[in-house]
DNA sequence: GGAGTTAAGTGACCCCAGGTCATCCGTCAA
DNA sequence: TTGACGGATGACCTGGGGTCACTTAACTCC
């Protein structure tokens, strides 16, 4: 028999084969998301995780050991989705590509992935610092394999880049956006201030931006 | 009368003139300078920066009103201090440079500064998110005079930038410090996993790989 | 289909760090 | 010397991450 279950939750309310197992899995990262969304990692609390899964706080912690593992966990979702959309893009017609063309796409690419940039920004300061060893590894693991397959596709577009330039290209990329995301996502105290008038030179549109820094680095790869 | 000191302290035991508390607010952000070279933000600990200057954790709140104002404030000092001294480099001497010496002297204030730059890196998604309007107004004010001298002072060595390419240069090179900065100055967990031989496209060296950037950047905009 | 076994789920509890405030007392002016 | 101002103190409060002894759903075996 499925068993009853938990009040206002739908399933078994015991999770004990492993695809029920992974789709409370699922259900707690849509949890986290939405909650991370809407406020900030500092403002997500695993309470509410619990709350709007309809589970107790201790169940989550069953699933993922600490706040940092489970939004390193959603983070290793959404880059994996990402780089899968982007190599799509990249492998998608044939011929060289234009600096800016490249440019346009990657920026293109993440828009709408405001989620995916931030908790990006944060890796290295937050999430990485109470995760374990095995986890962090998995995780950079899959960058790895995704950043190659990248790499490839980018020297097909872009006949003038090395090997090296691309791995070195998708290394300031990864700055850029991680920068520009903390730069452009703001804090309410912060973008008050900002909305000064004389304040334009710090204001940042994160695509914009983006585009405009890609594309003058591969004018400089090229020009080289 | 230059009244008792508390145990181990020196000077007076109360500041209640304008700059025996300016001293006392030094003294405490030297405390967690000091704490945070050897951790990170969040290992440090209020009760910490307090034992480190012999007072109480009350009196540190007297001066900080919370823990990111402190280190905002921290950083304000070292931002004043980096940026005196990149205006100063790019002020010394005369002439146009090429890319790779301007990128060179950027890089090069930069050593020595993981601690501004690691603060640079928290800024937007900690530092500013429990602070008042008020020290976030000031501090931005004195990033944006800065800047201004920073973009003059660019002009002058490189002819083919114009006064919006400097500002926007800036942006771009503050992000790319941010993001390079996380990226190489990355938590023990992550530092075992990036030893691994394989990892080496995920290993960043902070200056060369700035260095590289800029250059790469200059170069992009001089071709234009 | 009942008894026994396994392990997911629970929530009261612990711990710790940021932040508060009633009180104390050093400092200085009168 | 003394009164009062205000800086310093540390016991205390609070809230959120994380734990664990216990509960009970779900499966197994007869």
């Amino acid at each position: 028999m499925v068993g009853a279950s938990a009040p206002g939750r739908v399933g078994p309310s015991r999770a004990r084969r492993d695809e029920d197992k992974e789709a409370r899995r699922r259900e707690l990262l849509d949890a986290a998301r939405a909650l991370f969304e809407a406020t900030s990692f500092a403002q997500v609390k695993m309470a509410d995780v619990a709350a709007r899964t309809r589970l107790a706080k201790g169940t989550v912690f069953l699933y993922f050991p600490t706040k940092e593992a489970l939004f390193l966990a959603l983070l290793d979702d959404l880059l994996t989705a990402w780089f899968a959309k982007l190599n799509g893009r990249l492998a998608d017609g044939d011929g060289a590509w234009t600096a800016e063309q490249l440019a346009r796409t990657v920026a293109a690419s993440l828009e709408g992935e405001e989620t995916f940039t931030r908790l990006l920004a944060l890796m290295q300061t937050v999430l990485e610092q109470n995760v374990t060893v095995e986890q962090t590894r998995r995780f950079k693991e899959r960058v790895l394999v995704a950043m190659g397959a990248t790499a490839v596709l980018l020297q097909q577009r872009l006949p003038f880049l090395t090997a090296e330039d691309a791995g070195q290209f998708i290394r300031h990329v990864h700055a850029l956006v991680t920068g520009l995301r903390q730069m452009a996502d703001i804090a309410p105290v912060a973008r008050e201030v900002l909305t000064l008038p004389h304040m334009a030179p710090l204001r940042v549109d994160f695509t914009a931006e983006l585009t405009a820094a890609i594309t003058t680095l591969l004018r400089g790869l090229q020009a080289r």
